[in-house]
DNA sequence: GCAATTTGACCAGC
DNA sequence: GCTGGTCAAATTGC
């Protein structure tokens, strides 16, 4: 079972006084104390569990160093159809954070999540001008980089992936079915934005699954970003790279 | 009334 | 026996 982790920071600017949406619905299922522990953690499950036999998990432990600071373990991959959530967690249920701060929750735009998709939507942008330059760096012929991708909001961490781990293609945002941390297909790798820091953590026996995922179906990669397609802005220069 | 959360009890591993 | 994780009845909020 994939476990791994992810730190948010969250902060009174912000709103929130616990971790922020992650596109899922969780149900809270206990409390504890933890031995030397300042706060309690939390445990919660998949919503849809019993519905769809998801048995993805996850644990949020507040850091006693700073309490602004959760961080978020997670357990075993989803398996449930929640497509609906990224595109439309403003509307739709309601993790637990955001059921307890519900009137921040009713503005999509309030969400660091959600404005994470919304500046992706607005900014991501196919960008294919330097190619021809760059295949000498990338294997897979398709490599797009993301101008506009990276703001002030939102800084992915790349350098350390290998490209060559993955096929060849990067990012690796591969697996569809997987939580948004997953799609990072590495061993160990971390990204960050203001506000969170991921930590995957998966063993060399979970990489086949989550590699099947996308090579199962297709060579071609699949972008794992849960929006729309036709919000893709493909730079003009795009077609001509195929010619 | 329904769904989600809370919280004490229970269980398994060490 | 202690601790972390889970269960389930009670409680709460919409």
């Amino acid at each position: 079972m994939p476990t791994w982790s992810e730190q948010v920071r969250v902060s009174a600017e912000n709103g929130y006084e616990g971790p922020t949406d992650d596109g899922y619905s969780w149900r809270k299922y206990g409390q504890k104390d933890i031995l030397g522990a300042k706060y309690p953690r939390s445990y919660y499950r998949c919503t849809y569990r019993l519905m769809q036999n998801c048995w993805a998990t996850k644990q949020v432990q507040r850091s006693d160093d700073d309490p602004a600071l959760f961080e978020i373990t997670y357990k075993g991959s989803h398996t449930c159809n929640q497509t609906y959530n990224c595109a439309a967690a403003a509307t739709q249920p309601k993790s637990p954070e955001k059921h307890k701060h519900k009137k921040q929750a009713n503005n999509p735009r309030t969400t660091p999540s959600n404005q994470m998709l919304a500046n992706l939507q607005a900014n991501l942008r196919v960008n294919t001008n330097d190619l021809d330059k760059k295949e000498a760096t990338c294997s897979f012929p398709f490599s797009p980089t993301f101008s506009g991708f990276v703001d002030e909001n939102l800084h992915f961490q790349m350098s350390q992936v290998d490209d060559n781990l993955v096929g060849g293609y990067s990012p690796s945002f591969v697996s569809p079915t997987t939580p948004e941390s997953s799609y990072f297909s590495l061993p160990t790798c971390q990204m960050n934005d203001s506000q969170r820091i991921y930590n995957v953590h998966h063993s060399e026996s979970d990489l086949p699954d989550l590699f099947s995922a996308n090579t199962s179906s297709t060579s071609s990669p699949i972008i794992g970003l849960e929006f729309p397609l036709e919000h893709v802005e493909f730079d003009p220069n795009f077609s001509d790279f195929f010619r």
